[in-house]
DNA sequence: TGAATTGTTATCGT
DNA sequence: AACGATAACAATTC
């Protein structure tokens, strides 16, 4: 559930408490999911000063003094929480980060499908990822560039993070939505204006989101805002804020789709 | 109780 | 062979 405006919110919230700290210890007993294991990512990271604390696509990324990176993927479940001395222990706890400040980063997560790494670098860990949808650079051709040439559907190509990093099930939806565009259509089909249209659509929706603090749609991910502004995920049902059609549920990709019928044609075979 | 949930990867088919 | 579609997987909640 977290995706690129949800990861945004925590790593501006924990940002403050994090940078210029250094990693007093590392403890974690989640070894199928932090690489390398974890005696040898808490060496990697013990006495290391955070030097800055960012964000890559749905990656939380944490500079370390001496080069290294840890990467925090927070996948469906997961979510950050600090571990304040004497207080409650927080559920789910997987992974805690044990602070000079006397704090602990904790990584909660119910379903366990979040993941750590300590690395050189993003690419070493992760492979490729695409372009951060708003950074300047990339702009509506750049998102043409990286559709010419494919002729898959345009949703899972969408979420495809090695095509644009960050974007996943809600946001995807919610921009296909904003440029009028069935999350069916073949890339190669998409006309120059829809590309343009697209490209402005998620510019739009993720900056909107981030500002709302992201979508709280259950007891995954407290605090947001932005699922009262939501104009078709989650929607099926209920009518279109802009035409009044009803909102419908289709599967696309495995992946529960919401689209107006009216704003967003099926596209002809 | 089992259906729903998601990003990633493995696998199958074209 | 490269790409696209699909299945599988992790684990929990309601």
């Amino acid at each position: 559930m977290p995706e690129l405006p949800e990861v945004e919110t925590f790593v501006r919230n924990f940002r403050p408490g994090l940078v210029g700290r250094r990693i007093v210890a590392f403890e974690s007993h989640w070894k199928r999911n932090v690489r390398p294991r974890e005696q040898v990512a808490a060496r990697a990271m013990r006495g290391k000063q955070i030097e800055a604390v960012n964000r890559r696509g749905k990656l939380i990324v944490l500079h370390l003094s001496g080069g290294k990176v840890v990467l925090i993927h927070l996948r469906m479940s997961g979510r950050l929480e600090w571990g304040e001395p004497g207080a409650a222990e927080p559920r789910h706890v997987r992974a805690a980060w044990r602070l000079d400040s006397g704090r602990r980063l904790l990584l909660c997560d119910a379903r366990k499908f979040g993941r750590i790494w300590v690395a050189d670098d993003i690419a070493a860990a992760v492979g490729t990822l695409g372009p951060e949808p708003l950074d300047p650079h990339f702009t509506a051709s750049a998102l043409a560039a990286r559709l010419a040439g494919r002729r898959r559907q345009i949703k899972p190509l969408l979420l495809d993070q090695s095509v644009v990093a960050g974007l996943g099930n809600i946001y995807t939806d919610e921009s296909l939505f904003y440029a009028r565009i069935h999350p069916l259509t073949r890339s190669d089909r998409l006309a120059p204006g829809q590309v343009r249209r697209l490209h402005a659509a998620i510019r739009r929706v993720l900056r909107t989101a981030i500002d709302r603090h992201g979508t709280t749609i259950d007891w995954i991910y407290p605090g947001g805002r932005m699922q009262r502004e939501l104009a078709v995920y989650g929607r099926a049902g209920e009518p279109c804020r802009r035409c009044g059609a009803l909102i419908v549920a289709l599967r696309v990709g495995q992946r529960g789709t919401h689209v107006c019928p009216r704003c967003q044609p099926a596209a002809e075979r």
